[in-house]
DNA sequence: CATAGCAGTTTCCTAAAGGAAACCAGTTAC
DNA sequence: GTAACTGGTTTCCTTTAGGAAACTGCTATG
């Protein structure tokens, strides 16, 4: 590694990195349903059906899936409670919440950008 | 009882909106190259075959849809020169500058998703 | 004239995402 | 007994994403 004179080389080694961090970022990320159902966690723990009816239009496949998915990467974690039945209770972990600025950042962005489409969809 | 799901619904404006907000955002980033090809062309504005170069992997069948697609969402700018031959520059339009909180935060965090992968590699 | 570069397009293909509907075992309320 | 709820699974299907390889028309260079 050259690391003459790292500050003036910013860009394009900031960029590579950039590049790769949000590849990594987006891969674990990625698909329709992954943020909804952190934020949705983020916001209060929920049994499947409860999700369910929250997000709108999610079959149960899909869920049973993306709920795996995410407690594998440790984003949620899913506890069984010895009741009578059993309740089967979903929550976020810590680690969910450091994805708070990226989710903030984005729905920030998103609704500047549904803002900027509907601006265009008015001048055409 | 079937009474109790309406009052659920009104409860949780905040999170709704900003679902939408990132489903809306995802919308328009989503895919395996479009976050890589902003960023790339946010750096300097470039030609076909060089950002075929610096996108590792990148099929030109898939660069010409993506790049058509950024165009689309107003991203990018496809400029023809009449120099002989024509050269044809993609440059990152103002509005990709407002990605640029965004690709920041998303880059932190994949940062730190990456670290954290390895660390629990290294525990099992 | 042959070769190389530019900016893509075309064809063919696989894999993954996502959805609809039915089903299941266990429990509990009527 | 039967209907409903819980937390899913299974099957079948369509759509989309993405990639490999070949090809195109054009121009410039040796």
């Amino acid at each position: 590694m050259k690391t003459i004179e790292e500050q003036e080389l910013l860009t394009k080694d900031e960029c590579a990195g950039s590049l790769r961090n949000i590849i990594d970022a987006l891969y674990v990320l990625n698909g329709k349903w992954k943020i909804a159902l952190i934020l949705s966690l983020i916001q209060s723990p929920k049994r499947f059906n409860e999700i369910k009816k929250e997000i709108d239009g999610i079959s149960p496949k899909i869920l049973a899936k993306e709920l795996k998915d995410l407690e594998l990467n440790d984003f949620i974690k899913r506890t069984v409670y010895p009741t009578t039945p059993v309740s089967i209770i979903y929550h976020a972990t810590d680690y969910s919440q450091t994805l708070k600025s990226v989710i903030h950042e984005l729905s920030t962005w998103g609704a500047l950008h549904r803002e900027k489409v509907k601006e265009s969809m008015r001048k055409k």
